[in-house]
DNA sequence: CTTTATGTTCAAAAAAAATTGAACTTTTCC
DNA sequence: GGAAAAGTTCAATTTTTTTTGAACATAAAG
């Protein structure tokens, strides 16, 4: 077994934890390094710690960094006297969980939405009344999956933001 | 405009509906269609309506199956005397949603878990006891996050499942 | 036993997504 | 003004994921 120094040892755990995490969410794996980075460190950093530390590019780093602002889930910090910009992670969930679904879900359901009411209009077109209603109960069900979805969204914020 | 079969058009646009919708859920395309296809099907189909009508290979229609099947998103149905296996769409959202948590969702929470048990022994080599306190924190907070998330799920299970 | 229909597997190809790095912009300092 | 530092952008490249299709399995029918 090898013998490291230990917070760079339990950095990389974190770090490896967060690179997962926002692979299930579906969102690139830099972006997990830099939040995870960003999370456990004591003290806000610049983007050059980042590229130094994770061994990233200049444009994934600006790439990242604006995206996890996006998000909400980073905050940006100035310091007089220092022309950079230094940045700390967002820790509360709740924070992290409204990013999330602001622009990673919402995105979706609206344009979900947008189909659902194209596909009431397909409907005027369909002659013949048993296959009409075949088509109508099909889209109601997909309307109820939409609404369903939609009256989550809150839900799980409450459920999370505690 | 195009003039275009009436089921047909609909048919396109509750498969493009789906293709969007597994997008969001990180799942291929192919699923998509495939699921989409039975959905707003009448009657069960087999792979080879699936080939012909989406136009994609055996391969990926057998894998698509195999998936949709393992998610409990699809049921089969043999006929007697008919060699070939159809497949129906389960249509209940109630079991889409556990079939996803179940393959989806759960695996990532375990891996997380894992991981950070293997953190909290990591902490165990920490001397400095600052240092110790501020990554003490930190691996808490990820566990309450754990947590939560492990928590919720049963709740999403249920509000979707009425 | 051989042929044909159905379905699976998996290495290779194609497509999609993420990352890089060089050119460019902006800001500050001399 | 111009040099240097900080940061952005985006076309090209790399990596990852998805799809294909040919070889292989299995089972029924002749």
């Amino acid at each position: 077994m090898d013998i490291q120094e230990n917070p760079s040892l339990i950095d990389d755990h974190i770090i490896a934890f967060f690179q997962d995490g926002v692979r299930m969410l579906g969102l690139p794996k830099s972006l997990g390094e830099i939040y995870g980075m960003l999370f456990v460190s004591q003290r806000p950093l610049t983007m050059q710690d980042l590229i130094d530390r994770l061994g990233i590019s200049k444009g994934s780093a600006s790439q990242g960094l604006k995206m996890l602002r996006t998000l909400g889930a980073i905050k940006e910090v100035e310091f007089t006297g220092d022309r950079k910009t230094y940045f700390e992670a967002n820790v509360e969930l709740k924070k992290l969980v409204s990013g999330f679904i602001r622009e990673e879900i919402q995105p979706h359901l609206k344009s979900g939405k947008n189909k659902l009411s194209q596909l009431e209009q397909d409907l005027d077109n369909i002659e013949d009344p048993k296959l009409k209603a075949f088509y109508e109960e099909r889209i109601q069900r997909l309307e109820r999956w939409a609404s369903k979805a939609h009256f989550m969204l809150p839900l799980l914020q409450k459920f999370l933001g505690g």
